[in-house]
Formats: structure tokens, C-alpha cells, sequence
DNA sequence: CGGGGGGTTGATACATGTCAAGCGATGTGG
DNA sequence: CCACATCGCTTGACATGTATCAACCCCCCG
């Protein structure tokens, strides 16, 4: 196993393992007092079980949330009340910023397993960023990289065939995990495929379909909600 | 000719009509000394002509871009080399903020028409917001803005149906346009079919046909590329 | 005037949505 | 601990919407 994006895991301090700034995989430019005063920010919380929401539509905005483990589907709600998802988050990524420009939230954010969250006040982190003028490079990192993952997702649905859409919804996961350093090809999908159909515009009889399909060919192996990516290449080359 | 463009007016300082603060759409948060702080900052460039790039994929990350006037469409390429686009960008907003993190741009910009750009060089931004501390959270809620419009993007493009499709990606033209000041219901697109069935993830003569049915049903009227939203309700209620 | 790109429209094949039935896993209460 | 109910998932049959191929028109531009 000489997996190159094995490499890629977070460079944080272990020292600061389970605090907000492991969460939220800040690129190291604090130095130690200013990691302490990070630490004084973070605010714990009671884990979240399945189902249990972390923010609704119309909350007023007062923190950004890290995930330290577990994962998260954001939804919007339809005029005619149906539910949209527009996101799935996973261990290590920061939810909320949509919010920051209105002070509103503008989705519902709701637990797909026991999830563990890190709660960062954003008025105070605002404040730090005065007295820490790196942090403030580091917000502007980890906006830009949301940015850049919606970017890409949009790209994702635009494609016209449902094959390519689910390919490249599992190349996503499954980049975002060798990131986080997921040390083999299996996603564990916390999400029903109800959900995975309706992120990726397609009913879900389809995405389940599609998956049989991919087996069929070789491509992966599905043992109910775990998938086990047997051939990542062609997976890529399906994708486009 | 009373294009809505033409009207289009944003409430900032009117001493500061043609800098970067005003295409940025800041909140006016600054005071004089840090305005003109800003205008020094800013870099003029001759207009760009129809077909212009602004910046290509892997071109280093030197600058936000603030569109002035005009409209651009981002897209990146897939492994075998088909365009995806990925976004269509109006007067008074904003690009290149995915390639703060890496440095590096992960798109292509092309102006759709002649476009007056802005460039905002991001290091002298950077320096900037240390010495005037709400312009960071200016940035900050920029930033958080384009998050919010690429979520409300993926929340139009997981619809299964594509009469939704269209109908959201006309409603949110138009609300773009609206909150620039636009005083009509007319839509002057400035991409062609193909660009928005490329976008939408289906075939550009769907895209005609579906405009063609729109019209029928007395929804809208089409002129070439301008088109008249004469039921702004109904087409809200396709949405959903 | 001619050429070319963009747009519309039509015919056809095929992929996907929809409806329906059944299976399997999970969790709950007796 | 088991039985049951429920939810999620799979699979099949069928109808429909959409992609594809093709012809044609229109408009802009050289």
C-alpha cells in the first residue's frame, strides 16, 4: 500500500487533537499561544445522535460548526415543501458559512450518525482574527475551499447521464475521505439512497440500479451501505 | 433601448462609482480613509472583448476579479476534455475566490460579452484587513455570499425534472438581476443554448424546446436571447 | 453575397421515472 | 429473546421524457 494520498492526511499539532482547530483542519500557521486562545474559543457540545439537528432554516447565525466525527446532510425545503439536500459534510469539515453574510441560516443541518460537533463562536473568532493576523489567511482558506467543493459538485450534476453523475459522486466521497486518511477503498455511506437520488437529481430506484450495475461490472461491491470501490480508474474514466 | 442593464445601480458611496468598492458591492462599512485605501489597491484593465479569458485553469492565484459590467461563464474540463461549465457570472460579482487556498485557479473565465473587470491584487487585500478590521468582515460575508449562491445552485440542479431545472435557473437570472436594480422583467442572456444545457446537464435542443413550451403556456416570451418573464408567479410555482 | 454559428423543430430510440411487489435489516415492545 | 412492524433497498414492468440525429431557418459577420 504505497497510496500517495495516504500522504495528504492533516498536518495539525497532536497536541490539539480533539479541539476545534483539528477540526478545523487549519493549515499550521498558529503558533502556540495562539492555538491556546483558539482553544479557549471552541465551545464542546453534547454529541449529536441520527437524526438530532444542528441548525434550521431561519436560526440566527451564531457559530460555525466543525465536524470532529461522524457526518451531516444539509437540505433546503422546496416552496411546495419538499425536501432538496444540498450537501453531505463528513468528519473534519465546517458547516454554517453561508450564514456569516446574512446571520441567518439558509438550511437545516441534520445528523446521518452519532456525530460529534465543535462549536466556534464567530464573533469571537472574528475578534481573534484582529489579534492573529494569520488565522484571518486561515478563514479565508477554509471559505475558499468550501467554494471550490461546491464548484466542484456543481460540476458534478452537470453532466447529462446518470452514470456519470453517480461516478463522480463516489470519486467525491472517496477523495474526501483519502484526505481525511481512509486507509482503504470502502465508503461507508451514512446517507439512504433516498437521499444520495434526490442530492444527484435522480429517483432513488435509479441510484440503486446504477450501483447494481457498477457491480455487475466489477466496479465496486456493495454490501448494503458499505461500498467497496474495487476499480477506481474505471470509476474515473466513467466520470469523464 | 432600455435595457435593464443600464439601470442596474448599486447603493454605495457615489463618489466611489466606478472602483473596486463599488463592484465589489460592499456593505459600506469603510470610512473615507480606508475607501480610498481601497481605490489604491485596485488595478484597472482594458475591457475584456467577447471570448476573453480572464484567468485558465492552473494559472497562479494573484487576484480577486470584480465584474464591473458585463457577464462571464466559469467551466472547467473533464478527463476526456469536455467543457463543464460551472457558472455564469453577472455585473457586481465576484471570481476567483475558489483559488485563495491552493494558490491556484481550478477554472477557466471567458467573458460572454465586451466586460469591465476589476482587479483586486489579493495579498494588498490581505495586508488591507489588518489595517481595517471590518473590511475583513466585508470579505468574509463576500465570501459567505458566493457559498450561499453556490448551495442555492445545487439545491436548482438536484431537481429531477428539467421544467424545474429551467424555471429555477430563470428565477435565479432574475433575481441576480433584480437585486442589481434591474426595473424589467426582461432577461438579456448573453450564453448561448448550448451553455445553459451544458450547465443544467441536459441537451441544448431540450433547453430550446422546454423555452419553446414555456412561451406556449403564455409563461414568457421569447425574442433571440432576450426573454420576457411575463409570469414570474407560475414559473415560481414550477419551481416548487 | 456567401458562410457559419446559433437556434428551432421533427422523428426515433433509449434511458429514466413511476408504480408495484417483495426482500432484508433494524429496532421496539411484549 | 423472539415476533412484529417499519424502513430502506432491490427488482420488475411499463409509460414517458429526453438524448440523439438530422434538416432547416435565421441572423450576424465578413
Amino acid at each position: 500500500m504505497n497510496n500517495p494520498k495516504q500522504e495528504t492526511k492533516l498536518k495539525v499539532r497532536p497536541a490539539c487533537e480533539s479541539c476545534g482547530v483539528r477540526a478545523l483542519c487549519l493549515p499550521v500557521s498558529l503558533d502556540g499561544e495562539a492555538l491556546s486562545l483558539m482553544d479557549d474559543l471552541v465551545k464542546r457540545r453534547a454529541p449529536l445522535k441520527k437524526g438530532d439537528y444542528l441548525f434550521r432554516t431561519g436560526d440566527k447565525f451564531k457559530s460555525l460548526f466543525a465536524i470532529q466525527y461522524g457526518s451531516m446532510k444539509s437540505y433546503g425545503l422546496t416552496i411546495d415543501g419538499k425536501e432538496q439536500v444540498t450537501g453531505f459534510h463528513l468528519t473534519g469539515e465546517v458547516l454554517g458559512m453561508d450564514a456569516i453574510d446574512e446571520d441567518v441560516h439558509h438550511c437545516n443541518a441534520v445528523a446521518l450518525e452519532k456525530t460529534e460537533i465543535c462549536e466556534l463562536p464567530f464573533s469571537a473568532l472574528e475578534h481573534l482574527q484582529n489579534e492573529v493576523p494569520s488565522l484571518q489567511h486561515d478563514l479565508n482558506c477554509i471559505m475558499s475551499r468550501e467554494i471550490r467543493r461546491d464548484h466542484h459538485m456543481l460540476l458534478m450534476l452537470g453532466s447529462t447521464t446518470v452514470e456519470q453523475r453517480m461516478a463522480r459522486f463516489l470519486l467525491n466521497l472517496y477523495e474526501r475521505l483519502q484526505k481525511r486518511g481512509a486507509e482503504n477503498n470502502i465508503l461507508n455511506l451514512s446517507m439512504t439512497r433516498q437521499d444520495i437520488g434526490n442530492y444527484l437529481g435522480v429517483a432513488f430506484e435509479t441510484v440503486s440500479r446504477q450501483l447494481a450495475h457498477m457491480q455487475d461490472e466489477g466496479i465496486l461491491e456493495i454490501k448494503n451501505r458499505n461500498i467497496h470501490l474495487l476499480d477506481v480508474d474505471r470509476l474515473e474514466a466513467i466520470a469523464g
